[in-house]
DNA sequence: TGACACTTTGCAATCGATTGCAATAGAATG
DNA sequence: CATTCTATTGCAATCGATTGCAAAGTGTCA
């Protein structure tokens, strides 16, 4: 269709306005239920609106009325490595915000470029027509958010409590979780667990330091050459994993920073002839749907990532109210789901 | 920080000029790089708008310019069943959908409510608030589609060719994808053949289709009572699967409409103590990265989904431009991924 | 009938950018 | 020096809604 048909389209305000016989003030508090128009009236307004399918211009809206209504989420994934948005997690969240905003009366602007320094985002056009923005996750720009937080319009952040911070966070409890998951493997007898994920990404390191405390609390030291980086692409991140197996013999459980390296490393390990988890018992983590379809179904760490997206939109809609808002990282509740199989 | 910090931020255009000794006019040319400015005066300019991290209302723009460069995709997933987002189809789609609107110079505006009828639509703030929409998947309005198309502004669809068709539509060809899940299997040797997926939704039956088509093509004929529809929640999805397979001992291979739903379906044949694939083989649809992770590797049929996103962009810029636009069927290309392990 | 209260409507300014046209300055030309 | 041309810049209208204030209409009561 790439004419407009005409007499479907197109209707202004001033052509309801005359056909409802009054003046475009009356037509717009008319569609706005304003108690200063008459009952009578606004259902004529109403009718003939619906009718003649009369689209408002909400820019127009918006300029008057100093808001777009409209937040920014970026994904702050990791872009060299995974171009292609593969992580199911980010849409999670993205769906959760999206729900949660619309039940405040706002919209999403997706933004999906690295972000790498506060002026290229202030540049930005959706940066120009929101309200706020929401950033999953932190990615290497700590110190640019907090100049961030600092201009015209609030920022909220999925992400880990890092020190000498400006912006609002929202987050699940990533030491917690990785003791909950080193916690699993220990209590199913493992001696020697391996910690998979790259710990110099904030939240992953946070999970590092929940599987060495729960290590030392069960008296064992962590060894750093157990801890492996594999990277985000499949191919490479198996061949090292395998590198790994031959030249590490002993160990007998791994915590992975996702699941979808621990159906990786599950993977090398079967193909090792190594059976999991009587052998080698595996834990993920995000509670992928489909984790809980495969065989052997993958022990995770499972986060709320609906009820953390419902904090970070209540955040938000705070900042914009002018609240004082107060982090929030326990809110988001944590466990662990559980194999059906366990360690024989 | 919800006081904004003073003096580093609502510089408006006016404080900008005055700063510059100029007037608004200039500096919105300079902004916009218009050649009627002097050069110097333009650096003066973007120097100082830089310095006091000036950022354009996009809003009075946008209504100057009658354009809001916003795209809105729409997803169409069935909500009653998922609530939450669980496929990342979705995701890997509007991430091609933004980056190639960011391409083309535009931003993305999420819409997650169900749609169910085209006036509400256009009373639907981001309607109001966009150039055009992207609906990913027709789910079941194939007529309220037909009317949207009809009015203001330009819609795309990603989704099958439906008889009675006004909008423009990009697809994967899914009678092929059909044919080629089930002349795998064939190709395996598979002699009885079920079908796993709903097919009262418009590209589900275009698979089926191609499920029988390959069959008959076979000498096979198709046998209805080996088609299921498993729900989308894991729990009764298994409990129907199990029902099945107790049923009908006698299939050999099991054509799904998704990998979510394949990797239950061998969960469920596992569990019964069937070898995958040696006993029954199975074939997924979607390739999701997590299919080529896990153990066997699931045989799947792979849409070029980054493609498909390209195409949507490209027809809707399109029809943005006011040229006639064709539909975009065989642009996307499909092929099987097999597994590593072949039926014995 | 006139005064007053209350309901309903319209007028016109406003939001912040863009841009056609007019105006100015300075250079080039006759 | 007067004139024409060009390069910059400013003035002011415009996009389409909202809203304070004024005004018109309706009803009540003395």
């Amino acid at each position: 269709m790439p004419q407009k048909k005409p007499g479907q389209s197109n209707i202004d305000m001033q052509q309801l306005a005359d056909m409802a016989g009054v003046s475009r003030a009356t037509v717009s508090r008319a569609l706005n239920d304003s108690p200063l128009v008459n009952e009578r009236t606004k259902d004529k307004i109403r009718e003939l609106a619906e009718k003649h399918h009369f689209v408002m211009n909400e820019t127009a809206r918006n300029l008057r009325l100093q808001r777009s209504n409209m937040i920014c989420v970026v994904l702050m994934h990791d872009v060299e490595l995974s171009h292609h948005l593969s992580d199911p997690f980010f849409l999670r969240m993205v769906g959760s915000v999206v729900d949660h905003l619309a039940e405040s009366g706002h919209d999403l602007m997706l933004y999906h470029k690295p972000v790498t320094s506060a002026a290229e985002f202030l540049a930005a056009r959706v940066y120009r027509q929101c309200d706020g923005a929401i950033f999953i996750g932190q990615g290497m720009i700590h110190e640019e958010l907090n100049k961030l937080a600092g201009y015209q319009k609030p920022i909220v952040v999925w992400g880990a409590d890092l020190p000498g911070r400006d912006y609002r966070i929202v987050g699940s409890d990533n030491v917690m979780g990785g003791e909950l998951a080193t916690q699993h493997l220990l209590s199913q007898g493992c001696k020697r667990i391996a910690f998979f994920g790259d710990i110099r990404k904030p939240e992953l390191a946070l999970r590092h330091e929940g599987y060495t405390n729960a290590l030392r609390h069960a008296g064992i030291e962590p060894d750093s050459s157990l801890q492996l980086d594999p990277p985000m692409e499949r191919g490479a991140a198996e061949s090292i994993i395998d590198n790994f197996l031959e030249n590490k013999p002993g160990i007998d459980g791994i915590v992975c920073s996702s699941d979808m390296l621990a159906a990786s490393a599950i993977s090398c390990l079967q193909r090792h002839g190594i059976s999991v988890p009587s052998q080698v018992a595996v834990t993920g983590y995000d509670d992928l749907e489909i984790g809980a379809r495969i065989n052997p179904t993958l022990t995770t760490v499972s986060q709320d990532v609906s009820g953390g997206g419902k904090q970070l939109v209540k955040k938000m809609m705070g900042l914009l109210a002018g609240k004082k808002v107060r982090d929030s990282i326990r809110d988001t509740s944590l466990v662990i789901r559980e194999s059906s199989l366990r360690k024989g």
